[in-house]
DNA sequence: TTGTAACTGTTACGTTTGTAACTAACAATG
DNA sequence: CATTGTTAGTTACAAACGTAACAGTTACAA
């Protein structure tokens, strides 16, 4: 970490790294659900959370997604006055209900989905194949490694 | 991306990954600069790019580290507060001020790397040092891929 | 049961952030 | 030089955020 090749030490710094090529690869999204349906980054977060795992209690989501529960608890609210998502109440635990997507939030998920993929897909060419999968296990891998539970 | 393997595409995303990881890395060394430096997040990645890459404009952090510009405006004028940096009028073009780290900035950033390092050094361990440098150089590859300027 | 503790989610409040408008300095064109 | 446009940085304002306090529900031990 000496200053004697200026780069060095950043191009080094996995952190650095990890929230430089978070933010902009999720600025090139950003766009899209926003200026579509009006959605900011959580919300569109959460509905990614629901679309692609199912319904989930907003507790779950904050784990998965080491998202805030005030965080959540917003972008729930804004999702269900958009009418992308309605709440279901869990018999067994009236505590947290279950959120689940409407048609219509569905039909948002699968379109943004569409050009995500897409989006990956072009990535996935730029990396090659194998090291995009290489990439991919080794972030999961700093993913549990940094969260231990679940 | 359909609900049948419940992870699978949640894992398969690449921007959630990348966020997911940055966000919980960055999580885990945010005590450190906010317990023993009063430090912001934007604060200690300015002084991170001052510390490891030289004297900077302003204009030259927000492009390297992806940061608005207000915000770094703001980050610079609390540490200078701090007395952790201070500003040098450029006299070729006095729109903007070369910025530079103290003698207490450097210290501060020096005790702080010291800690980054240790940290990384065991991620590299737990990643294999191949593999962590194969990470380093695909983030670095993304990341030139999403940002063709500079 | 009853009381205490733990958990889920919401809200109030103060802080941080982004957008847009602004100042000041430079560059380029006539 | 004027004028027009561009760039670096700051600031006002509104939006979004995190902390902490809260209400409602469940778990569990006395």
């Amino acid at each position: 970490m000496t200053q004697e090749n200026p780069d060095a030490a950043l191009s080094d710094f996995l952190p650095f790294l990890l929230f430089q090529a978070a933010e902009l690869s999720s600025r090139n999204f950003q766009h899209h659900y926003q200026s579509r349906y009006g959605m900011l980054r959580t919300e569109w977060r959460v509905m990614f959370h629901l679309g692609s795992t199912g319904d989930q209690t907003a507790k779950h989501i904050c784990v998965r997604a080491s998202l805030h529960k005030t965080k959540v608890s917003r972008a729930v609210k804004a999702l269900e006055e958009k009418r992308f998502l309605k709440r279901n109440t869990i018999q067994t635990d009236r505590r947290s209900e279950q959120l689940c997507l409407t048609h219509q939030g569905k039909a948002a998920f699968a379109d943004l989905t569409l050009i995500a993929t897409k989006f990956g897909r072009e990535l996935e060419q730029s990396l090659g194949t194998q090291d995009h999968e290489k990439l991919v296990a080794m972030l999961q891998k700093l993913i549990t490694l940094h969260q231990p539970n679940l």
